[in-house]
RNA sequence: GGCCCCUUGGUCAAGAGGUUAAGACAUCGCCCUUUCACGGCGGCGACACGAGUUCGAUUCUCGUAGGGGUCACCA
């Protein structure tokens, strides 16, 4: 069995579309999996359509993602160049299959296409394809008209009659009347090749094995086959995968403002989280379990569980799987991605981050959410003696100036300063009076964030915030309750 | 419109003729609890429709409906 060769073939035309780079993890885990070859090569046919920077773009996003290529424009390989624009052999092949009556050069302007095209539509015709004007010029005829320099494109003869039936890993044989099939072009005017003719013959001189493509390319597939015939070619593996929908009806697109892999990175995905949830999207593991990092998903991806029907995006299940992978983060590696976060609302460096960190990671659900948990450890902002009141605490201001004048001395009393000491110290006086854990830990909360909803309960926050700064929040308190 | 593809709860989906039709997210309720989360337990909720094949169809076949794709010198 030969090694299995798969790529991934963008168009530069700007951002990466979520669709499209599942398509990329899914070429990459095809790969990885068989311990084959991942490619990446830029389809780059369309001058028009160029977007300068989208290269770069692409090469951030797969390496961001983890996605790393074997061959490609920047590092090279055997097969190259990775560019279509650098590639030099589309012509000729495409030459060399006029040579065997298999393709002819057609002259026809863009002005008698569009009148064909008008006038199929006006007659409803159901199969408008091109009507061959220039299928069987006389040789001499086109020699004259190529030595004058006349603009053409070369087209394919597809056969008039019979079928073609192609095979894809996921729909099985699919076969299709050869008459709706249209005289394909192969090299367009400005003598670049069409996606459908540079993609098979680029597939085939790169060794590509298996092709994973958007459902869109499946009715062309027909036309792959032809060519790969025409040829003499070996056919690759067809897997076409389904679109990813904003809803029933649409697909996600760049109106919808997060059909982006950069939308959502903004937005505060992580990013194994973000590969994790499109992976799933249009493919179900074996197993119950369907959180994965990459290494995992190339561990656990089975074709057989690719779904052959379009799946609609759902941020709500998106980010119930980031909070699930921040949340099974070591407690490092959560630091070290929550920090940043952390330190665009919070810059104080003599708290325990540790204790933040610990409080912080099974309630966040993106890291977008750490700036406002955090806020209130720099600055204690002004707040209601409302907070106080706390029905199921049976707590009230009156209750919580009494409880805060009991936990200050307390407090105060703690010398080694952490957690555990400052529980013990609490929890100790709490039993001596014998009243309810909230009738001292909500108020303590409340002094020390001026917030009803923080990353820990009072004595995290105290933890957190340091014997100093937590003393003079609660006399703060007092303070505001006495007066 | 022609051709091609698809159709299980709100969403992702398992299931491959006989199942109490999984699981996850969402939602609702309860428990845990110093708030909120986390965690635990439980509830609600689905085979688009119609024929046929079969002792028996979610599962196979054919229609219908709905949805998507495609019919470019775009990819």
């Amino acid at each position: 069995m030969n090694k299995i060769r798969t790529r991934f073939a963008p168009s530069p035309t700007g951002f990466m579309h979520i669709g499209n780079l599942r398509t990329a993890i899914y070429t990459y885990i095809l790969a990885r999996k068989s311990g084959g070859d991942f490619i990446l090569r830029i389809e780059d046919t369309d001058t028009e359509r160029y977007v300068e920077g989208a290269v770069e773009k692409i090469y951030d996003t797969l390496r961001t993602c983890g996605l790393n290529w074997d061959e490609g424009p920047d590092i090279g390989g055997p097969v190259g160049p990775y560019i279509q624009s650098e590639r030099d052999v589309y012509v000729k092949h495409a030459e060399q299959l006029v040579a065997e009556g298999k393709a002819y050069y057609c002259f026809c302007t863009k002005e008698r296409l569009d009148e064909l095209h008008a006038a199929q539509k006006a007659a409803n015709l159901s199969n408008r394809t091109y009507d061959g004007h220039c299928r069987d010029l006389p040789a001499d005829e086109v020699k004259r008209l190529l030595d004058a320099g006349t603009p053409h494109v070369i087209r394919q003869k597809m056969p008039k009659e019979g079928t073609t039936t192609f095979h894809d890993v996921l729909y099985g044989d699919i076969t299709v009347e050869n008459e709706i099939l249209d005289d394909q072009i192969l090299i367009k005017a400005d003598g670049m090749p069409t996606y459908n003719f540079a993609n098979v013959v680029d597939d085939h001189l790169m060794g590509i094995t298996h092709v994973v493509r958007g459902n869109e390319y499946l009715s062309s597939a027909a036309k792959y086959n032809l060519l790969y015939e025409a040829f003499g070619w070996d056919i690759p593996e067809y897997i076409h995968v389904e679109h990813i929908m904003r809803d029933a009806q649409h697909k996600l697109s760049k109106r919808d403002g997060d059909a982006y892999f950069g939308d959502f990175v903004e937005k505060g995905f992580y990013v194994p989280a973000i590969i994790n949830y499109i992976a799933l999207l249009g493919w179900a593991p074996k197993g119950e379990n369907e959180i994965f990092t990459l290494d995992e998903l190339v561990q656990e991806f089975d074709i057989s569980g690719l779904s052959k029907s379009p799946a609609i995006f759902d941020i709500q299940k998106m980010t119930a799987i980031n909070a699930e992978h921040l949340r099974r983060l070591p407690h490092d590696e959560f630091k070290a991605v929550a920090l940043p976060y952390i330190r665009q609302t919070c810059k104080r460096t003599d708290i325990d981050v540790d204790v933040l960190i610990k409080a912080l990671q099974p309630r966040v659900e993106l890291l977008t959410d750490i700036p406002e948990k955090v806020d209130f450890i720099d600055t204690l902002r002004e707040y209601s003696d409302d907070l106080y009141f706390n029905k199921k605490m049976k707590t009230d201001p009156e209750t919580a100036l009494e409880a805060l004048n009991i936990i200050k001395p307390i407090l105060e009393g703690v010398t080694d300063w952490n957690e555990e000491n400052i529980h013990s110290a609490l929890f100790a006086e709490i039993e001596k009076r014998g009243v309810k854990n909230g009738f001292m830990l909500w108020p303590l909360r409340v002094a020390l964030s001026g917030k009803p909803l923080t990353p820990g309960g009072g004595i995290e926050l105290a933890a957190i915030l340091g014997k100093e700064e937590s003393i003079r929040r609660v006399e703060k308190g007092i303070e505001q309750l006495t007066k």
